[in-house]
DNA sequence: GCCTCCATGTAATCCGTTACATGATTAA
DNA sequence: TTAATCATGTAACGGATTACATGGAGGC
């Protein structure tokens, strides 16, 4: 998307936590924070270094076994403070691409056969998202420690609960012919 | 983002309403779908001659005035065809890219003193969007003949209403100290 | 005559995805 | 010994933004 290198500030922020290797890194994106954010490997490798040139982090190189190596990457004093300056920038939501509602921009009719179907699958789509997240805010939260130890982290699943549950309740309202539904 | 090449469908469902210029669809993210969808002309023009080369649209000259010509763009039944195509396969959701929502992961600290500014500058922005929302609605919806001319949409307008509306009650509800808001 | 809008394009750059490529460690 | 996982990289490509660039039409 040419975005603002928000990559750059999750590194960041995940750093600040703890001194991790690029493959820690790129791990997460495939649980917690991969909840609403993505990247790959291929993206975060050659970050890295750009962040390092920048003075952003720095790296210890750790060997495990005989010989593989492996890079700790730890923020900077730099890398502190720029990411203190990003948190308290204000910011703009994006325009969310969902595809769905594109589509369902292009349907002039409000008969047409095309509708049920659609939101048929959606609704199936968000129940599912929204049994996913519950068990999540279940597993990662069972506690108020918990809570108290990743607050945000909490709030961000809690929003996305919220939004998934509107989402599927808007759509089922559809589905139910309830045109005035809010 | 390295999309699945979204704007296609987008021009190609806006001329099948009506032959437009490059200029047209360009100014149509300024208002309509722009409430959900940005695009430059700078990506317009060129992706407009590739979909003519793939055989989706074809182009009359117009000339107006004296000697300014303009590309009118109409669509071809290869254009619908995979237009129609299009809209009938399923739509997986992206994740919402809402960068507030990035920084609040890594809020930590229930009672860090940003939270509350955070909190009060994004209900701020989510209520105006809120109160756009509401004129749009009321100004593109005033009655059931304009509902039923674009049910789509309508649909579209009120489900980000319900989205913004929640998002904002939420925002409220957290700066009331109301912790276990849903 | 001047300003705003109409109208169309290209270039540079950045962000993100998919694919290509390699090799070590560890546990079954 | 072999499969899964750990670990690190590059290349090609496509999508999106910003900036550069040009010129006509129409109203005041």
């Amino acid at each position: 998307m040419a975005q603002k290198n928000r990559l750059k500030f999750i590194i960041l922020g995940l750093l600040t936590q703890q001194g991790q290797t690029g493959y820690d890194l790129a791990k997460s994106f495939d649980s917690d924070i991969g909840e609403f954010w993505q990247a790959n490997h291929s993206q975060i490798y050659p970050l890295l270094k750009k962040m390092e040139k920048e003075g952003l982090i720095t790296h210890e190189i750790l060997t495990v076994g005989q010989k593989m190596e492996k890079k700790l990457y730890l923020i900077t004093k730099a890398g502190e403070t720029l990411f203190d300056q990003w948190l308290k920038e204000p910011s703009l939501p994006d325009n969310s691409h969902d595809e769905f509602i594109l589509k369902l921009y292009f349907i002039n009719d409000a008969h047409s056969s095309l509708l049920p179907v659609m939101l048929r699958e959606q609704a199936k789509i968000h129940h599912a998202k929204l049994g996913h997240l519950e068990q999540q805010l279940k597993r990662k939260f069972p506690d108020q420690t918990a809570i108290d130890r990743q607050y945000g982290h909490f709030l961000v699943l809690r929003h996305a609960l919220n939004r998934e549950n509107q989402y599927a309740n808007w759509l089922d309202g559809l589905l139910d012919g309830d045109d005035n539904m809010v």
